[in-house]
Parts: C-alpha cells; sequence; structure tokens
DNA sequence: CGTATTATTGACTCCATTCAAAGATAGTGG
DNA sequence: CCACTATCTTTGAATGGAGTCAATAATACG
C-alpha cells in the first residue's frame, strides 16, 4: 500500500511537507500567500502518500480529516444515491483540491478513488480554523477554492442539458485545458476511466460514448486508441462543446 | 416599504440590525454562535431592503458585495450560458442564505432575482476576513453554509439524470421540506415560480411540466390551482421523489 | 494462455421534446 | 368595471435523441 523508504522514518515522511518548494504550489493553496505564510503551512501539511488503482482516499461516511490535494495520477469523485446507483461527481487531476464535500456536516458525503497509482497530500480538518487565524489570506485562499468548485458544480448542471456531443467534447476540452494548465500536453492524455465511467460521468450510456468517440474520430477532431486520446483539432471541438450545433 | 421610526434616523435603520432577534436567526449565520458573538455579527449586517417582483438583487458580472440572506419573499438564481440561454439554477426561501457564486473570483457569475416582494439582509464582502478573525465560531459556521451549497449542487446534478416524474417530485417534496422547516405550510405552498421558469430548472419542457402536474392530481398525490399546490400525499411523493431531497 | 473486463456496433424502443392550437389568467388602461 | 392584451397553461400529435438489449471483438490481467 506504500512503499519503504528505509533511511528516514515513516514519521519524518508523515509530517514534513514543504510546500515552497512544491512543484504544484501554484495550483495548491500556497497559490496567494506569503513565503513566510508558506512555510506555516508546510508545518501543519502531512507529506504525500501514496496509493494504488481502485484504493480510496476517504469514503463516503467517513469523518472530515482534511482537505487533500493531489500530487500526482487522477482520482474520481463517487456519491452513491438513494437507490444505490453510483455517480462519478467529477476527475481530479494533479495540483486540484478537494474534500469539499464534508465542509458542511463533518461527514464525507462522497468517495475519492484513485484511478491510478497517486500521491497525495493533506491540511488537517482540526488545524484550518486555527491556521485561518495565524495566515492572513488563507481563508480568502480557501473560499477561492471552494466558490471555484461551486462553479464548477453549476457548469455541470448546466452541460447535463445539453446534448451528447456536447458534453462529451466538453468533457475532452477541460481535460486539455486543466492537463496544459499542469504542465502536461493539451492534446495527448490518457481518459484514465472507462467509456462506462466516463458516462456514468457526463448522464450518457457508455454506448453513447464510444459511438461519440468514434464519431469525433471520424470528423478528425481527434485520435482514439483505447484510452489515449490524441486532439487534432481542438479549436472544433471547442465550438463544439460552446453549444455550435455544425 | 420602511416602516416610520420618528426617533431615528433612516440611515440608522439601515445599519443597525439585530439578529440575535431576527426570528430567522435559528436558519441563518448565527444559528452556531454565542450571544456575544452575534452582537458583532449584527453591527456589520445591514438591515433588511425591499425588492419588487423581477427586481435584481444582484446581476451577473456584478463584484461581490457581501453575503445575503433572505428574510421573506422567494428568489431564484440565474446563470446564462455561452448562447445566451438562461438556466434557473435555484431558487431561494426566506433564511437561505446566498452569494456564493461570487466566492471564487470575487464576480457574480449569476443573477439573483426576486420572484416576488422581497426583503433581504447583506453581510458586507470587506467585512467577511476581518468578521472571522473576530468571531470563532463564523468561519465554522460559513464553511458549513458554502459546504451546504456544495451538496446541494450535487444532489442536484445527480437528480437531472432521473426521469421528469421524480424530478418534479423531488422538487416538490424539497420545498414542502423546506417551507415547513422556515414554519410555514409542508403542505400548501405557492410555486412562485412558471411552469417555463419550473421546467428550466429541472431541465424540462414546459409542457412537461404541465402534464406531470395534471398526472400528479390525477393519482390523488397533489391539487393544483395555478400556482397553488396542496399536497395530499406526501409519502407517495416521497417514494416517488426516491431521492435525497434538494 | 485463458479468463475477465472493457469496447464496439447494430437494431429496436421509449421518454421527453417540439410543434401547434386552443383555453385560462392576470394585468392594464379606458 | 369591463374590455383588451400579454402572458401563461393545457392538451394532442408527431418526432427524435439517447437508452436498452444483444452479440461480437478487443484488451488487460493473473
Amino acid at each position: 500500500m506504500h512503499r519503504e523508504s528505509k533511511n528516514r522514518s515513516p514519521i519524518y515522511d508523515r509530517l514534513k511537507v514543504d510546500c515552497g518548494n512544491c512543484s504544484l504550489s501554484s495550483l495548491c493553496i500556497p497559490r496567494g500567500l506569503k513565503k513566510e505564510d508558506i512555510v506555516k503551512l508546510s508545518d501543519v501539511v502531512s507529506a504525500q502518500k501514496t496509493l494504488g488503482r481502485r484504493d480510496y482516499l476517504y469514503h463516503e461516511g467517513d469523518p472530515f480529516r482534511g482537505l487533500l490535494s493531489l500530487k500526482s495520477g487522477t482520482c474520481k469523485i463517487v456519491s452513491t444515491d438513494s437507490e444505490g446507483k453510483e455517480h462519478i461527481l467529477g476527475m481530479l487531476l494533479p495540483g486540484e483540491l478537494f474534500g469539499f464535500d464534508a465542509l458542511s456536516t463533518d461527514i464525507h458525503t462522497c468517495s475519492a478513488i484513485a484511478l491510478e497509482t497517486i500521491s497525495y497530500c493533506e491540511l488537517p480538518a482540526n488545524q484550518l480554523e486555527d491556521l485561518c487565524l495565524k495566515v492572513p489570506g488563507l481563508l480568502r485562499e480557501l473560499f477561492r477554492h471552494t466558490g471555484e468548485r461551486i462553479t464548477d458544480d453549476t457548469n455541470m448542471i448546466v452541460l447535463n442539458r445539453s446534448p451528447a456531443d456536447q458534453r462529451l467534447a466538453t468533457f475532452l476540452v477541460s481535460l486539455s485545458d486543466r492537463y496544459s494548465r499542469r504542465g502536461f500536453s493539451a492534446v495527448d492524455f490518457n481518459l484514465s476511466m472507462t467509456r462506462q465511467e466516463i458516462g456514468n460521468h457526463l448522464g450518457l450510456a457508455l454506448e453513447t460514448v464510444s459511438r461519440l468517440l468514434k464519431q469525433f474520430e471520424q470528423k478528425h477532431l481527434i485520435d482514439v486508441q483505447n484510452k489515449n486520446i490524441h486532439i487534432r483539432d481542438i479549436t472544433a471541438l471547442k465550438s463544439l462543446s460552446a453549444c455550435d450545433p455544425m
């Protein structure tokens, strides 16, 4: 479940982390903070942990331990409805902050599951309020992140009313955007999720996802090889996602 | 528009508000706070303002002025997509806190529009961070509210995948629940929105809303008289909604 | 290598939309 | 107060987009 590091104690690994030198600091919480404040932050953020595919970062019903930041790999956020059906509410890329689903009740209403080998950091819940008092600007940053989550959700609500091809195009464009902002290729990336999972996430049947990927390929918008996507015409894909039927 | 108080200036009226005596304090921010903290809160919350039907509380694109709490009447939250189509993201009842759509960028991504004559309070944005430092527990309360908003949004995403009758049933049950929690009747209430608006909100055609209301009436679940709803069988309605309330 | 999972493809079905037209209600001004 | 108009609602019929079912193919995995 986690790898050995013989020359350092596991406790050291778990307690010491350097947010200032983290390659994701421009995306994660430290973004808007001063140098000395990032040090304070580093002191309470626990160092990265590693998990494998299908491992849970937290389960629905778990008490809120803290906000998490993905350092590498991807995750899905899953919620189970009253009928027992699962809904994939989001997919997380490196640098993205999550765990907000426990903010209201201190109990997670979703599960976070690794889609591949991942590593992540944790900002403990019990230090959150305290730290906000000590670090000016942290509160603003946290509000910014929670606000972003709210904006994303409302976008998702609106997106779910557009036709299937628009939804899938938007999903691909979003992945491209987010990957490129994180320093990865904007045109070559891996879907990480199965057709089934993508369909679930977008509110489509898995067959529809399969058919549309093929259709996009035939229109020379993308190349598909299993889960590997190569974007050939991002402009066309964007105009398709931007709701222009053509 | 506001009652006369000859021995007090209107400015005083606008700046002084007493959250402690407000009938909505058990729903609004003061809920989790101590008495002395509510006083601090009262000092910065501006007293209720009044608006009429179709008036805007804020427009999409407006700078964030502060969080608002509805004291009476109802509102709708509207967002415009890239095609110029409007989407009703939510309906607000008395005691509900809103304005979170500006949390991430300090610019509102939605508009809030009065569905009838309303009154509301305002917690100014520029005092938010400052007040969080002075009032222990306020931060927790704010997180609780923003978290609630996130939970509501994810429920909405899930709801939008169920069949039309489930969506409408859930909407009605939600209104019933929320109204009764606010001291109004759980079985008699006004929809406030047109069929068009309800359809927009639930991702349905207005004709579908009309047909389903009739169908519910024929099943003796509700009585409908224009926008007035009387719930005859809340249990059946709930089992039909078979989904967590919004 | 064989088995399990995942993906593709076609045919059929259905729920909700769209189109259309008539009926009801509310709001306005004479 | 009533007539007039705009807005909203109801209802029917036809259409279509995406889901479901089913069978096969490809890929991943132990």
